[in-house]
DNA sequence: TCTGGGGTCCTAGGACCC
DNA sequence: TCTGGGGTCCTAGGACCC
């Protein structure tokens, strides 16, 4: 059997867990540049706000107060997910980080799983302050289904177990096919044509009929959905490519400006490479105009630069991107977005030696050893590159930022007795 | 005025080869 | 105007996820 912990409105959680006067409240938490809301809390969800919204259509709520909105604090998110995961590693068996707030693991057959994970989800609770939620069941489609009615309905108390061909059957009726896994709003659309309104219907479909319109993806579910687990616990494999990119808080028209922002995606995906101990085979750099803005002339571009021999090391990554970023430069454009790609990554260990390479490795390694334990110890971002930039122009809003109460010395939470 | 960012997997179709 | 049939490899783009 395969177990799902969810935790229940991570980002809002998150930031409750420092916060507590948030706790009953209408909270969201906004994505970049406080763009749209991307995390609710119950109450949020219960005033009708929908995943995605853009904040300036709630800004009336937010104004009578009855509604906080918080800007997202990946650094807090980032080190509490690293804090759950690690009690679900001390605990369950086979774990599988899937994203920031799940992880799926093993729960294995016997009369005690109930038990075992009503104590799993209780001791991540207790160690971490993250309310989360586990569903068990056949399959990972089928516990993501679980999980589901763990956190809707009260009467489960965050777990659910739907491990006989009973409770599957009766939860497959009363969930509509875009809420399962795998199926997406093209599909969703397709499959309502068919009169598939529920995971049931599509369930009860011939598998050869599924295949045949719904390719290879739609197969895989309707076996899970069966009971037939066909997407393996997989152990968290390394990236195969690492994209750093943002859309600009005001929309920049100069070379000089996007070299800045570009340089500083650049070096954060080298940063990433190293963090992970791998190279990158090519990088890519891509430049958006805002698409919403139809009153203005659209472009958009993107270019490939490969490396001779892959690599991690921050000058020559951001020495590509930029001449990648002169190629596609057009003047004349108001561009809202850019982002750079490193692609191809490989591990450290497996990078070949090019017998015409001339560039001194060890030495540049040797720096970047340096300069990250400099950024580790003190701030990410204290060494940085000339052409990086000191205004840093491009850069985001984030008004309504929380403190990194968890991983920055000066804003740890101050106890008074 | 304002509308995220970071990923994976699959498929179709082009280029190329025999 | 006619212009095979198959195979492989690569890439762009679609679809989906959180």
């Amino acid at each position: 059997m395969y177990g799902l912990l969810d935790c229940n409105n991570f980002f809002v959680s998150c930031e409750r867990a420092f916060n507590p006067s948030l706790n009953g409240k209408a909270v969201g938490v906004l994505s970049s540049n406080d763009g749209c809301v991307v995390a609710r809390s119950n109450e949020l969800k219960a005033l009708g706000v929908k995943m995605g919204t853009p904040m300036y259509q709630i800004k009336n709520l937010i104004d009578r107060g009855e509604v906080t909105v918080l800007s997202s604090n990946y650094t807090l998110y980032g080190d509490m997910s690293a804090r759950v995961m690690r009690v679900l590693q001390e605990n369950a068996k086979n774990l599988e980080i899937y994203s920031i707030d799940e992880a799926f693991f093993d729960v294995g057959t016997n009369e005690h799983s109930e038990a075992y994970v009503r104590k799993l989800a209780k001791t991540v609770t207790k160690s971490t302050g993250i309310p989360v939620s586990i569903g068990v069941a056949e399959t990972k489609t089928l516990a993501k289904i679980a999980n589901h009615f763990a956190k809707k309905y009260k009467k489960y108390n965050q777990v659910c177990l739907m491990e006989t061909p009973e409770k599957r059957e009766k939860a497959l009726r009363l969930t509509p096919i875009g809420d399962v896994w795998g199926v997406g709003r093209k599909s969703i659309e397709k499959m309502r044509f068919e009169g598939i309104f529920t995971a049931y219907d599509f369930m009860q479909k011939n598998r050869a009929w599924v295949r045949k319109n719904f390719m290879l993806t739609g197969e895989r579910v309707w076996q899970e959905l069966n009971g037939e687990p066909c997407v393996d616990l997989v152990p968290k494999k390394s990236k195969k490519q690492i994209c750093t990119s943002r859309s600009f808080g005001e929309m920049v028209e100069d070379l000089e400006t996007l070299s800045q922002a570009v340089s500083s995606f650049a070096s954060d995906c080298a940063y990433k490479l190293r963090s992970q101990k791998s190279c990158a085979n090519a990088v890519m750099v891509f430049i958006y105009t805002n698409r919403f803005r139809t009153d203005l002339p659209q472009y958009m571009q993107s270019k490939i630069i490969p490396f001779s021999v892959a690599t991690s090391d921050t000058l020559e990554i951001v020495n590509a991107s930029l001449y990648a970023l002169k190629k596609i430069f057009m003047s004349g454009f108001k561009y809202k977005k850019a982002g750079v790609v490193v692609m191809d990554v490989v591990s450290e260990s497996t990078v070949q030696q090019n017998l015409f390479d001339v560039k001194n490795r060890r030495k540049a390694e040797n720096l970047m050893k340096v300069i990250d334990k400099i950024n580790d110890d003190y701030r990410y971002g204290v060494v940085k590159l000339a052409v990086q930039g000191v205004e840093e122009n491009w850069k985001l809003r984030r008004e309504n930022l929380s403190p990194n109460y968890t991983t920055k010395l000066s804003e740890i939470i101050k106890v008074k007795i």
